[in-house]
DNA sequence: ATGCATGAGTT
DNA sequence: ACTCATGCATA
């Protein structure tokens, strides 16, 4: 009888009941009304003193423009509920990435020291390349996936190599039961594993590092050169997570057990959009590298018990209040597309400016363009078959149908 | 499956 | 103020 589908924290929704829909915005300059994004504002905010760029901004928009008339009308005023909530540690600890935070007890159950030869990633046998990418498009940027080229390299030298903390459940804070708790019936048939996924606080400590151009000079032992342990290629991470897809389909997974499996499995929880933008390969080549390790564990476990119950348990979430998010009108995304084919990245007065003359709030403008340099990064650029076996060529029919459906990409401004 | 959003870590 | 990883909410 609980509102499930609600959101846990709209504690403070008192304020939606009102009629109006718009309450007052900053588009009013006399009748025309701000119609281009509409921002049902319910949920909370982040009523942190750290606002300030939101209201100041907004000033010198309004007065650039003949929108001013008034100015402080359109208070948004998310209010918080919880600061934070004691339900998770944060983890600064990646095993992909050079961490030099050395939490204390909280070692990562990581262990890289399973060496087993894959079946899909090592260039002897399972290498398809099916690198066609189309040719038109998509080749461009900075970090393009070029294959085993070294189009990483030029990604990695110019952007920065910034980790974040991974959030990890609290070992011993909830059950740790999932999928992985294997009835202890079958083994791989194929691959050993020696040792047990010690969850709670692993004993051993890793301190591997992985560049994505520095292969590490394997001194005396030589093992598999093509593991989990080296960089994979942009093939590699294709067609797994193909196969990856492929397989927790099969095993009858959803993309959110994973991610909720992963996080009892290792502690890092990962929500449905993760998995779901690994499997299409909408994620940077890092991101990429670094969850398919995680990914492929899961794998070697989710099949290793197969029949076991899916029982999910899920975590509190955090208290933490998130704006509603704004519906950008489809006119105003072309208009803000052309922008940022121009200049991706505008400058803080032109954000401003262009957010007054679209009728958004200039975060809303900003964020914007943030989200596009990321899609832009990404590797499965917008518009593409997903299914590369399924192209509909319909004979006597249609005959130049491009599949873009935007237009070219970008170029740097080197 | 994606659009908009948050926040840590950089620059 | 930006990048990057990640996710809630939604189409």
């Amino acid at each position: 009888m609980a509102t499930a589908t609600s959101s846990p924290y709209l504690a403070s929704n008192r304020i939606l009941s009102t009629g109006s829909i718009v309450h007052s915005d900053r588009g009013v300059g006399g009748m025309q009304r701000g119609s281009t994004a509409v921002t049902s504002v319910s949920g909370g905010y982040r009523g942190d003193p750290s606002v300030k760029m939101m209201q100041n901004d907004f000033m010198q928009g309004a007065m650039a423009t003949s929108n001013g008339g008034h100015m402080l009308s359109h208070a948004h005023q998310w209010m918080t509920a919880l600061p934070h909530a004691a339900a998770a540690a944060a983890e600064a600890g990646s095993p992909w990435s050079s961490s030099p935070v050395g939490m204390t007890g909280s070692p990562q159950p990581q262990d890289v020291k399973r060496n087993s030869g894959r079946e899909d990633m090592h260039s002897g046998s399972a290498l398809q390349h099916r690198s066609l990418h189309l040719g038109s498009h998509q080749a461009q940027h900075p970090g393009a996936w070029g294959g085993t080229s070294a189009a990483h390299i030029a990604s990695i030298s110019e952007g920065q190599q910034q980790q974040q903390s991974l959030i990890y459940s609290q070992p011993g804070g909830f059950t740790v039961n999932g999928m992985l708790s294997s009835p202890g019936s079958l083994m791989h048939p194929g691959m050993v594993r020696g040792d047990s996924p010690d969850l709670d606080h692993g004993s051993h400590h890793h301190h591997h590092h992985q560049h994505p151009h520095h292969q590490q000079h394997h001194t005396g032992v030589s093992h598999d050169p093509q593991s989990d342990e080296d960089t994979p290629t942009s093939d590699d991470l294709e067609n797994f997570a193909k196969q990856f897809k492929q397989r927790r389909i099969k095993l009858g997974f959803t993309q959110a057990d994973v991610g909720l499996a992963l996080g009892t499995l290792y502690g890092n929880v990962f929500s449905q959009t993760t998995i779901c933008r690994f499997e299409a390969l909408q994620l940077s080549f890092k991101n990429m590298c670094k969850l398919k390790p995680l990914l492929n564990k899961w794998l070697e476990e989710a099949d290793s018990t197969t029949g076991s119950p899916t029982s999910i348990d899920k975590i509190a979430a955090q208290g933490r209040k998130r704006k509603k998010r704004t519906s950008i009108e489809v006119s105003v995304k072309g208009a803000l597309e052309s922008h940022f084919l121009k200049s991706p990245k505008p400058a803080g007065q032109e954000i401003t400016s262009l957010a007054d003359s679209l009728q958004l709030e200039k975060e809303v403008v900003r964020v914007w363009f943030c989200n596009r340099r990321q899609k832009e990064k990404r590797m499965t650029p917008p518009g593409l078959p997903h299914s590369p076996e399924d192209e509909y060529s319909q004979v006597g029919n249609m005959s130049s149908d491009t599949p873009s459906p935007s237009m070219d990409y970008q170029r740097r401004v080197l």
